[in-house]
DNA sequence: ATCCACACGTGACGC
DNA sequence: TGCGTCACGTGTGGA
């Protein structure tokens, strides 16, 4: 919100809070030439999304909006995460790809919208990325175009985060349906304020998908309609199976039909970088769909090729340092000139590495980041232990001070993660036992060895787990080494000869994830969880429906007195009262139900009630009374044989009635059936 | 409710229902002979009860009662169930101690409460258990003694269930916390009709402990307040650890303790009979409290020593024959000459074992019912799948015609239970290997074998999994059976020798447990649960709760509407408005309440209320009324300048209450501020 | 150091 | 028949 003001030092607050307590991951804006109307006319790969490795995120996305019938503008993958500490559930930036929009959009979004100061203040602020990114001072060479409103809208998402399924991704994500807005109409009356400002920007359609573990944003300057085609296509670029919503509420969001073999070779590429660095099939089957020129390049920077960015993160406090530098340096002043190029527009750079690195600094340290070492570490990388992606703790950490808990709170995942990647080693070494790179001929090897070049995860060669491990180990013991049992069954563990158990846990993997992602949606609706225990949540959701519930109805029950009261209020002001409904209690009058009403002197008036006596009726005619304000100044009650006769006489309080108000609101309280 | 009627055969048919249906297990009633103080007057060990070993289970419940510093007259535990086609949750019996109460108490139970038709009745009702369990005819030679009120409570107990939170025991189990009822006017308050037919029955004090999947309740004929006392004895005697409670709200539960380690051992002994088998000494622990034969005769129960109850297993029809048989025997004609010792008071009947195997006749069936495979067999009893329980269905069986459903619903967990018996035998034995039964001596050859004697679960000899399994397959496969393996470190798993792993899996298991309670229990408050699964289920209850939320404030800010609309309209019509605000009106009633009740003849009673006339109190007390089911006779209503009295005869339809019950219950009813 | 809560991999089972 | 859901045992980190 007020990241929206002119004050710009707290927009670069948030940019720099974000670089400098996580890592910020590697940089690019909107392209400062918005003229280059072809695809990946600007690419942002920043924070890494949990599940989705980083370049085949990326890729999807491209993917996603140049293959689309639809001309869409942008598309970002809003990441989920939860905050340890608080447990609040937060969207932030994950991945985004901004492709630009027709010829008159841009048109209009340099006219109209952006005024000159507009205009400075955007180039202000790209330049300050700009040098925050490059490292140098703020160079304005790198900002000599335009920023277009959506171009702006896009940059300035980034620092946008949701929290508790706030906004239309935070819907969607909670929902887990998804949510589509098309025309300014329908974003100006969403009640989401970024729904707003998108339109304010020029968007005219946005859609939240949710996706896995976070929300898939589409936006557009054109109004689209709501479309089978782009449902499926994300469905099958971003699905994992899991993406059927548990409420019922018939959305068109339906489940996954037969996409299932297809999304799981996504899975697999997108889960096992190792595979994927090795050409799994499965993932051309998407490359085909981008410039294989990519791919390359994003392999490059998977290996950290650049030793720099490495000897950095062995010591993450000079980092930190040196975004603090930056960052005094931008509040001190703005536009000096420039030093360095800038990084706008291009697809990858060492900053990527660098902050890809940085993100998870205790672990790395251990390593010997040489050869398959980055492919542990990288992979590592790709899991989703649920706080502290970067792209979370980018909006995290300028929301509260904790970040540094969150940062911290998945260290423990990130063993498990790194056993998991070996597994997921081992099994893609299957097929390809002369991988290119290192990879250990024989896979009952690589895992104790410890010594030889892999190191598992956190603590050195600790008993790393996994219970086959442990069996080898056995083996191992008892006998020595057997080089013949390895052709025997390569890997281990299968029992049967399929990989379907790798699968298997991958898909096991996305249910805990998916009921954790419940459990934190849950945990945010729900006011005064005590503890954090997942038991308590339930328990205190349960306690706390029952009581919405309860007071829901008490609430209600409130409301109709309110309602019928207000009713014979209003009858009564129009002085010719005239019709009382009371067609309806005519019937019931058969049943024995008589009421006698005659109004005294004054705020007085005199009821007499006859009916059957069961049921109670003393209470019912009493609670009426009470419902219609009425003191009770003299009743008596008396039953002879089966009826009870009831007179009260009675003081109209608040308000007074015409006799036959009183009569028919007495009537359909008394005579009617209780609504139980 | 109707249970209570004079009517005989609703009860009798709910009781008939559940043996037929499920196989109700071994029968035993209160004692016809209640002038014997001694421990174990009466003990009835029914229905089987998660987590708890049948024996233990009982034994524990007298542990409890015996050793109490107050004198509680019986303790049942309640079982929880769920019913996997509704999704409700079912509280029903799982077992029950009954001691008895003081000597007054009888003779006040005797004289008083129960007419001689009552006597009548429930003699009747007892001979007709006693033909049903014997077999024979309806003798009444079993039953020559007077049955007290309070026995009568705790006989009829069996009959009743609480869905899905109902009553004191359902609260307790949801809310997760103890309620202690203490006085005949609470309960007689009580928003339980369980706890006010127990008053009506003389019972002054039950107190009701969420325990682990079920609830433990304690009743008393005497006033016995809360004390730590025996709240900790009910933790160390059924605490899984897991005892604490969700919801905020400072409950006097606190978090168990050091006893953890006690609770292990007990737990330990409850969830492995084969280790209680041989003795275990931590069972020991709690058996020396008890009687050593009582251990004896139930061992011999688990032995199906009887071949006739396994062959009647084999065909599950027979037995629902001879059910109906007897059901049509006790429609045509009670008081039939007796043939059959009657098996009150007995502890153990053959009937016992023949519920016991005809609750799960699918698996039963492939069993060798020798040797060992009755400790598989049993362990399998003794798991806890949610549904299907015995106790449960016998509930779930005469609510609805689901029960089917149920028992076959636990088939799943069965194999997986005796898997994990099987591991627990291997850790048992690892100090007895020359266990007296069978207990193959190679713990890699037990689990494979499925033709040796011992088999698993459900499928044949199947993939006994188990990963360490796998493994030693392997080396099976690789290598010859290496015999002196196996002295090495005998089980297998352990990987450290520590034995905290055990405890920790039962640790874990009651986590499960725990949350999945508590998933059942959401599952119960949530409407319209799309998908049994759990994180629609999860999805289902945050879109409710949001739903709840907005409507809630919806129709809140509605009611403030109305609420301010009302007031203007008032405001501008009332010439001399007053000031007829009264929402601070909360404290008012305490002071200046009055109260009297007269008991007249028969069941008839006068009450005088006086109170201020503010805040109509005619429907305060007119709905007080006809919450307790009092119908009005007479009343007479007026008031004396700011004081209203109230006067009436009322008739106790359906139940009667003593002066001072009558009293507290109109107190708490109008004296204190509305729940709201 | 002990307990507790969690996540993970894995086998089972039903559709 | 795969695929999804589940419960289980186990390892681990935080109190």
């Amino acid at each position: 919100m007020n990241l929206w003001s002119d004050d710009n030092s707290s927009m670069m607050e948030a940019f720099m809070a974000s670089a400098d307590l996580s890592g910020y991951p590697s940089w690019a804006a909107p392209s400062p030439a918005p003229m280059t109307p072809a695809p990946a006319a600007a690419v942002l790969s920043p924070a890494p999304a949990s599940y989705f490795n980083q370049e085949t995120l990326q890729q999807r996305l491209q993917t996603l909006i140049e293959t689309a019938k639809e001309t869409w503008t942008y598309a970002i993958f809003w990441q989920s995460s939860v905050d340890v500490a608080t447990g609040d559930s937060l969207l932030g930036w994950g991945d985004g790809y901004y492709k630009g929009g027709s010829e008159e959009d841009k048109r209009r979004g340099r006219s109209s919208a952006s005024s000159a100061a507009d205009q400075e203040h955007r180039k202000r602020v790209l330049r300050q990325l700009n040098s925050l990114i490059s490292g140098g001072p703020p160079s304005d060479e790198a900002v000599e175009e335009e920023v277009t409103d959506t171009e702006w809208f896009f940059l300035v998402s980034m620092t946008q985060s949701f929290v508790n399924g706030d906004g239309l991704p935070g819907q969607a994500l909670f929902s887990g349906q998804p949510s589509w807005l098309a025309g300014g109409g329908m974003l100006a009356v969403a009640p989401c304020e970024r729904a707003r400002q998108g339109q304010q920007f020029g968007i005219q359609t946005i859609v939240c998908f949710p996706v896995g573990s976070g929300v898939l944003e589409l936006g557009s300057t054109g109004l689209i309609f709501h479309s089978n085609e782009i449902t499926n296509k994300v469905r099958i670029l971003f699905s994992f199976n899991g993406l059927e919503v548990a409420g019922g509420g018939g959305g068109s969001w339906i489940p996954p039909p037969q996409f299932s073999s297809a999304a799981a070779a996504v899975n697999h590429g997108e889960t096992d970088p190792a595979a994927m660095w090795i050409s799994d099939p499965s993932v051309v089957e998407i490359k085909d769909l981008v410039s294989p020129a990519e791919i390359a390049a994003s392999k490059q920077s998977v290996q950290f090729e650049n030793p720099s960015s490495s000897g950095l993160t062995e010591n993450p406090s000079s980092m930190h340092m040196q975004q603090q530098f930056h960052h005094e340096q931008q509040q001190n002043g703005v536009g000096n000139p420039p030093a360095q190029p800038p990084l706008f527009g291009n697809r990858e750079s060492n900053f990527s590495e660098f902050a890809m690195n940085s993100s998870r600094p205790q672990q790395q340290q251990q390593f010997n980041p040489a050869e398959t070492g980055e492919i542990l570490n990288f992979s590592e990388r790709k899991r989703n232990p649920p706080p502290a992606i970067p792209g979370a703790s980018l909006f995290s950490s300028h929301q509260n001070p904790k970040a540094e808990d969150t940062s911290k709170g998945n260290k423990r995942s990130a063993a498990a993660a790194a056993s998991r990647v070996r597994n997921n080693v081992d099994e893609g070494m299957l097929s390809f036992s002369s991988a290119p790179t290192t990879c250990p001929s024989s896979a009952s090897q690589v895992k104790p060895n410890g010594s030889g070049g892999i190191v598992a995860g956190g603590g050195g060669g600790e008993s790393e787990h996994s219970d086959l491990e442990a069996s080898v180990k056995e083996v191992e013991s008892s006998r020595v080494v057997e080089p013949e049992k390895r052709p025997r069954k390569r890997g281990r563990k299968p029992a049967n000869g399929r990989e379907e158990p790798l699968n298997h846990v991958e898909a096991e993997r996305q249910r805990r994830e998916k009921l954790n992602q419940r459990f934190y949606a849950l945990r945010a609706v729900v006011p005064n969880v005590s503890k954090m225990d997942k038991a308590s949540l339930l328990g205190d959701a349960i306690s706390y429906i029952t009581e919405l519930k309860s007071k829901m109805q008490s609430v209600e029950s409130e409301n109709q007195g309110l309602r019928s009261q207000l009713e014979v209020l209003k009858n009564e002001k129009e002085t010719s009262p005239g019709r009382p409904d009371q067609q309806q209690a005519a019937d019931r009058c058969l049943q024995g139900v008589k009421i006698e009403v005659r109004i005294l002197a004054g705020p007085e008036a005199m009821i007499r009630l006859q009916c059957a006596r069961m049921n109670h009726p003393t209470a019912r005619l009493m609670g009426a009374l009470k419902e219609l304000d009425l003191e009770v100044l003299y009743a008596s009650v008396s039953v002879v044989k089966e009826v009870m006769v009831q007179q009260a006489t009675v003081k109209m309080a608040s308000r007074r009635y015409t006799q036959e108000q009183l009569s028919a609101a007495l009537y359909s309280r008394i005579a009617e059936l209780p609504s139980a």
